[in-house]
DNA sequence: TCACTTGTGAAAATCCTGTAAACGTCGGCA
DNA sequence: TGCCGACGTTTACAGGATTTTCACAAGTGA
């Protein structure tokens, strides 16, 4: 079932072609492409990168990430959701320049936007 | 049938010339070229070579490998798979030297680029 | 016998992961 | 202005997990 709106489509999420390039991802198949070129993620970047461009426009909590790609509740003071999100932004950025697809919100967390704005 | 856009023209997969040579596979005649010249590969080594080749830039799991090459389920500590693309990336290296076809996904399984990206 | 292929075990090499700590930025306040 | 605290970002590192490579034994056929 397509969804619209929300950058689902066939199962595929994917963002508008931008000036940078076209981010498609394809969960089941373990891919994330730029251009049709795969980045190098690791599970758990791109676990976290599927769960991010799954709530487009939402402001998702760490307590929030963290549950859907650790399956658990983080401690307190677990910063692994900020080290995943720094290290995806630096893949993200490598290949897709001048585009900022991962919104941070100061005390809530972060927002994944496939138009970059 | 030619499919287009995945490197099936004819029942031969072939990369783009590159700079290091352009690969012809050949699985009706149980050959692989390499400008021309044959490469000596083994039974398993070509079968894989060609599973892994008719799914360009796709991410095959072991599990999927396996059961393309050897027909069936392998046992969970099963290193077939990844003893043969060490044995295939031994000898295209040696004949393609600076391409890297095959790639690892970690925690996944392999992926061959016909164009070395 | 000899050359070759195949699968397996295990050591070596490489990669991933979570954590701690250093660093940077921003705003409040004296 | 200068200091301080809160918060997010980035880097470094150690341990563990995974992959790569090597050596070897068994099997096959010329």
């Amino acid at each position: 079932m397509a969804v619209t709106g929300t950058g689902i489509e066939n199962g595929v999420l994917a963002t508008p072609t931008g000036a940078g390039g076209r981010l498609e991802i394809r969960p089941g198949e373990h891919a994330a492409l730029v251009d049709g070129r795969p980045l190098s993620l690791t599970m758990r970047e791109l676990q976290l990168l599927v769960t991010l461009a799954e709530h487009p426009q939402r402001i998702m909590t760490r307590e929030e990430l963290f549950a859907e790609v650790w399956g658990s509740q983080p401690r307190r003071e677990d910063r692994s959701v900020d080290v995943y999100v720094s290290r995806l932004r630096a893949k993200l950025g490598a290949a897709l320049p001048e585009t900022q697809l991962i919104h941070t919100h100061n005390g809530i967390g972060y927002r994944f936007s496939p138009d970059g704005c």
